[in-house]
DNA sequence: TGATTGACCAACT
DNA sequence: CAGTTGGCCAATC
């Protein structure tokens, strides 16, 4: 599958590593990766990653503001919203509160 | 093959 | 204070 490592391929590896019940950021994925501008980059590749949402947590990973960017590129309106609160994620107004306490840091958790 | 775009972020005007 | 721009990588048109 995966012969070279991309920066999406690594996104994907991060992205799998993020524990149940937590969240992470575009941002803190990119800094962790060492690109801080490419945050862009992420989206693009989670946006890829619906071929892959069995492996991806994709849910799981929000804007820096804890807001549900991509909730509508679940196929849905609120899928995303669902399966976070399903994991205990407490999302209000496309929002997740408690933002900081459910944030996944992987620069700090893997470092 | 050149140009455009994308689930973002921060700085600048 | 709000709108614009630069930045990064890969894919699509």
């Amino acid at each position: 599958m995966k012969q070279s490592f991309s920066f999406y391929e690594s996104v994907y590896e991060v992205v799998k590593k993020i524990p149940y019940g937590r969240v992470s950021t575009y941002g803190a994925i990119a800094n962790y990766l060492g690109l801080k501008s490419s945050a862009r980059m992420v989206g693009w590749a989670m946006n890829k990653s619906h071929y892959n949402l069995d492996k991806i947590p994709a849910h799981r990973v929000v804007n820096r503001n804890g807001v549900l960017t991509g909730k509508h590129n679940f196929g849905g309106q609120n899928i995303m919203q669902q399966l976070l609160e399903n994991e205990g994620v407490i999302v209000e107004n496309d929002m997740i509160i408690n933002f900081e306490e459910h944030f996944w840091n992987p620069i700090e958790e893997l470092d």
